[in-house]
DNA sequence: TCTTACTTTATAATCATTATCAATTGATAA
DNA sequence: TTATCAATTGATAATGATTATAAAGTAAGA
């Protein structure tokens, strides 16, 4: 069975680029934190655990490709910081974001919710859409079931 | 007539907070280019020329405090820059961007085009939402005609 | 083995933003 | 007006994320 990590290695190999060891390392941590956020820091310090020579740098520059191969996505929600999340195998567009203005968490919606709006854009704005970023600001519904149980004062 | 200005001074003042001589300047800017996306530095410049003994630090900190009573919005194009946007006077949401790849230019959408999406967010994933930020990436209309007007090779 | 291009590491440099702090201003009461 | 006190400002230092640089390492083909 092909494994993810061979379908990006072979992504790599049609851009002419190799998978080396730092590579593989820091696009195993993101395949094990696929659900989370992860800014490069954060990644950089996940790599060192299984790669512990690696480089900043490196792992900036990974990143970096990742993005341009369209392996990953680079977001940013308003910290000063970027965050890199793989995208879905096949996915054409990048999914959505819920971000909880209490807890901090930050959820994802895998479902495209924008055709009919995406359709309207090209329409009327004349606008050839290739991509799109979707955040919603908010309370998560950790919080709302959480509050909907306290006692009213 | 009370003037734009007027309104922004009193929700200054309802915040107790006062509109003084540099934020008053720094407002004039951001409506005077209300169709552009101002970072920091392009504001500074441009207060500049009105009341040049102006500080860096007072536009940052004049942009924190329109953005947190909802004058304006901050938002981050993916470039390492956050930009400033009057928000539409009585707007509850803010607005769309369409970011073209090509020639850079950032359009706005100023119509809510998520009514629907954000009823069944809302229902789907119990999420409360409170703002949103949607931005489309593509070929802007004045690329799109530009390129249908070049003769195919 | 030699060559060449690619990649990495460590570190310096850059750039946007924030913090600090003394000086200034504005509003208010005496 | 003057005294007072908190808010605000400007200059500058500090921070923190990201990028650039340069020397060393690595892999693959001739």
């Amino acid at each position: 069975m092909e494994t993810r990590i061979d379908r990006i290695k072979k992504q790599l190999h049609a851009a002419s680029y190799k998978l080396t060891p730092q590579r593989e390392a820091t696009v195993r941590i993101l395949l094990d934190h696929e659900e989370d956020h992860l800014s490069a820091e954060d990644v950089y310090l996940l790599v060192k655990d299984i790669a512990p020579e690696i480089g900043l740098a490196t792992v900036y520059r990974t990143l970096e490709l990742l993005t341009e191969l369209k392996i990953v996505d680079k977001i940013n929600f308003g910290d000063g910081v970027s965050r890199y999340d793989l995208r879905q195998e096949g996915a054409a567009h990048f999914h959505h974001h819920l971000v909880c203005l209490e807890c901090g968490a930050v959820d994802e919606i895998q479902e495209d919710l924008l055709g009919d709006v995406e359709g309207v854009v090209e329409k009327r704005w004349n606008f050839q859409i290739k991509d799109h970023r979707l955040t919603f600001h908010g309370i998560c519904w950790r919080c709302n079931d959480r509050s909907s149980q306290d006692p009213p004062q």
